[in-house]
DNA sequence: AATGAATGAGCTTTCATTCAT
DNA sequence: TATGAATGAAAGCTCATTCAT
C-alpha cells in the first residue's frame, strides 16, 4: 500500500475495486459501485450535518446526490443504515493526524504544544462540532455509534498520546504514575472550556489560532510543571 | 420550607400552590393545574430523554402522560414550548449546589475537592448525561437552549468557582493571572476524560465515588502545584 | 298584539316570557333566558360574518359572547343549529323597510325611486353582502336556509312591490300584463350590475349614494317608459 | 378538432396531450400526467361543489379520486391551490359562447334574444349555479378568485355585449348614452329574478326553455322600447 | 344552571419506502 | 440496473362536544 493510500484512508479499498471493475465493461452488480456509494454518502453528510438526522429527508439526499431514491435503497437498507455508514466514515481516523504532530516534533514541549493545538482546532471546528452533536443526538438510540466516534481504540488520539507520554517517561523527561489519566488530563486541559462552550453554542464561532495557542500554551505549562522532570 | 425542599428545586412552589388550591373548591383555570402540568412534563421528559426531540411524537407523550392531546396543547403552545419548558426545569439550578460545597469547606484544598467531586458526580450522572445529549441533539435548531443549559451566568458553577478563586487569590493562597481560564481548567481537570467517556457512551455506568475521588484528588494536586502559593 | 310588537318582530314572545320570569325570582329554566340567547346570537353573527361558518370556532363565539361553551350548548343543539337560528333572525324582515318607502311617497316615480334606492343600498351594503355569501356558502347543504333568506313570502320586498304595482295598475298609472315579472324586472334593473359586482368582490366598497341614485334613476326611467301609461 | 370538443372547453387540450404522450413510452414526470391531474380535479370538483371548500377534507378527495394523498400533493401544492386550479378550469371561458350567439344573428332583436337566452341558460344551469355558490362561499377568504370568476375582462360576456351594443349605436339602431350600464341592465333584465331564485334555492330545478324564452323576450321588448331607435 | 377543562377524532401536510417501468 | 411516481402511515395541531364541578 502506497503512502498516498494511507492519507486517503478508509475509502481506498473501495476505490481500487471500482477501478478494476471499470476495466471490464458491462453491467455492474446492484449496490456495488463504490463511486456511487461515496457520492451518496457525501450528499448525506452534507444534509445530516446541516439539518440533523430527523430533519433530513431522503428527498434532500436524493437531490444533493443527484441519484434516484431507488438507488439509495440499493446501497443502503434504510435511512438509519445510511446514517450509520456515514458516521463510521466520518469517525474514520479522526485523530490520526496526531501521530504526525508528535513525530514531527523534536522537543517534548513542542510535541505537546503541536498535539494540543491540532487536537483543539479539530475538535472545536464547526464541522466536527456538528458531527458530534449529530452523533450525541442519537447516542441514546445507537450508543455503539457514539462509543466508536473517536475511533476504535488502537488508532485514537488518546492511544497515540499515551504511547508518546510513555516514551517520554521512559526517556526520563516525564514522571507520571498514571499515564492514562495524564493523557486525558492533558487533552482536556488543552481545550479547557473551549470544547464545552463550542458544543453548547455558547461560543458560536470557531476559536482563532491565537486563542487556541494561548490556551494550549497554558496547558503545556501546567502539565509540565506537574509531570515534567527538571533535568 | 425544609432543606429537602430546597434541594428539589423549582417544582416545589408549584406543588405548594397546588396543595393550597385543592383546599379551596371550585374549578381550576385552564392550563393552570400545576399537578397536571407536572404530569405532562414528566411524561415528556421520559419520551424526550429516551428518543430525542424529533423522534418523540406528541402522541407518545399523550400516551405516557395519560392526558389527551388537547390538554397538552392547553398547557403548552406547541411541541417546542413543551420541550423548552422541560429543559428550563431540568437546567433549573444545575450547579448551584456548588456554592454550598465551597461555603462548607474550611481549607482551599477541601473546597476544591468537594466542589470537584460534586461537579463531576452531577455532570456524569446518568440523568444529567441524558439531558445533555437531549439538549445537544437540538443545539443546531435551538442554540439558545443549549447555550443556557448550564444556567444563566450569575448562578452557574463557573461563576461561583471564579469568585472563590478570586477570593483565594486576594487572600494570597493562590497566584493566578487568568482566573477565568484557571476555573475552566480546574473543572475540566476534575472530570478529565470522564465527562466525554460518559457522554459518548464509552463508559456506560456512572463512575463510582472512588473513581471520582481519585480523579478529583489528582486534579486538585495538579492545580495547586501550579497555581498554589506555598506559604 | 301592539304596534310596537309588530316592529320588534319575532323575538317578542320570548321577551314577554322573559319579563314574566323576571318577576318570579329564583332559578331560570335552562336555555330559556332570551337575553342570553340574544347575546349568543349577536356574538355568533359577528364571528360567522367575519370568518364564515367553517372558519368560526365555538371558542371564538364563546369569547365574543362572554358566556361559557356549555351555556351555548344549552341554548343551541350544535354549531349548525346556532348558525341556522342566526340566519333566521338575520333574514328577519330584511326587506320590510320597503313598505315604508312606498307608503311615504306621493307619486309613482318617487315611490319607485325611493324603493329602488333603499333596496339597492340594503342589498349591496357590506353587512348584507357578507350575510348572503355566508348563506350561499352553505346553500348546498342547507337549501331551506337560503330559500328563506329574503324572507317568507308574505313579508318580502317582492310581495310589497307587487302589491304596490297592482295598485298603480288599478289606478291606471301603469299598464302591466305580468306584474310578478315586472316587479322582478324593476328590482334587478335598480341594481343592474351592482349586486353581482358586489357579491363577486369586483366592487370592494359599498356604492355611494350618487351611484345608486344614478342607476335607480335610469331604472325608473326605463321601467316607466315601458310600463307607464301616459296620462 | 370536433365541434363538441370546442364546447367542452379547457380540458380538451390536456386530454389530447395525454393521448399523445401515451404513445411515447417511458416514465412520466411527477405531477405531469394530465390524466391523473384531471382525475384529481374531477374528484375535487365533486367534493367542493357538494360540501364547499372548508367542509371538504383532502381525505374526501383522496377517496373520490382513487389516488393517494401524497399524489394529490405532487400535483397541487396544497388544498387552496387545488381549489384555485379547479375554479380556474371551471371559469374557463364561461361566457365566450356569447360571441357566437351575437355573430350568428342577423337582426338586433335576434342577437339580443339569442344572447339573453344563452346567458340565462348558462348562468342558471345546475352546474354553474353550484360553482357560483362554491366560489361565493370562499369569496371572503379568496376575493381575487371570486372577482375573476366571470373571466378576465377582455373575454367576458359583458365586454362582448358592450362591443355589440356600441356597434349598434354606431349603426344607428340604438341610442344609448351609457353603454356600460345598458349592457348590465340587459343582462340582469334577461334573467330577472331567475338568477337570484336559482342561486338561493327558491327555484330548485333549472328553468325550462319556454320560461327562459318568455323572460328574455320581455327583456328584449323593454330594452328596445327604451334604447331602440325607430327607423 | 352555568362553567370551562378535557377529550379525541379529524384536519392538512410530510416523507420513508416500494415497485412498475 | 436505475428510476421516481405513488403510497399511506404518521406527524403536529385544532376544535365541536361532553361532563364533573
Amino acid at each position: 500500500m502506497s503512502a498516498s493510500q494511507i492519507v486517503h484512508g478508509g475509502a481506498v479499498e473501495a476505490q481500487d475495486a471500482a477501478e478494476e471493475d471499470r476495466k471490464t465493461p458491462g453491467r455492474r452488480v446492484a449496490g456495488q459501485d463504490p463511486l456511487k456509494r461515496q457520492q451518496i454518502i457525501e450528499a448525506a453528510k452534507i444534509c445530516f450535518l446541516r439539518d440533523g438526522f430527523e430533519a433530513t429527508s431522503m428527498n434532500d439526499i436524493t437531490a444533493e446526490a443527484g441519484v434516484s431514491k431507488g438507488t439509495i435503497y440499493v446501497y443502503f437498507a434504510d435511512k438509519e443504515a445510511l446514517f450509520t455508514s456515514l458516521c463510521g466514515e466520518e469517525r474514520g481516523r479522526l485523530l490520526d493526524f496526531a501521530q504526525q504532530e508528535l513525530a514531527a516534533s523534536t522537543t517534548l514541549r513542542e510535541g505537546l504544544t503541536r498535539f494540543g493545538i491540532a487536537l483543539t482546532a479539530k475538535l472545536t471546528s464547526q464541522h466536527v462540532i456538528r458531527v458530534q452533536r449529530m452523533v450525541l443526538g442519537v447516542a441514546e438510540k445507537m450508543p455503539w455509534l457514539a462509543a466508536n466516534f473517536f475511533g476504535p481504540e488502537p488508532f485514537s488520539g488518546l492511544v497515540i498520546l499515551k504511547a508518546y507520554l510513555e516514551r517520554k517517561v521512559a526517556s526520563g523527561e516525564l514522571e507520571i504514575d498514571d499515564v492514562d489519566l495524564a493523557a486525558r488530563q492533558f487533552m482536556d486541559l488543552a481545550m479547557a472550556g473551549l470544547f464545552k462552550r463550542r458544543l453548547y453554542c455558547i461560543m458560536s464561532e470557531e476559536p482563532d489560532a491565537a486563542t487556541i495557542g494561548y490556551m494550549v500554551g497554558k496547558a503545556v505549562d501546567m502539565f509540565l510543571a506537574y509531570y515534567g522532570r527538571d533535568l
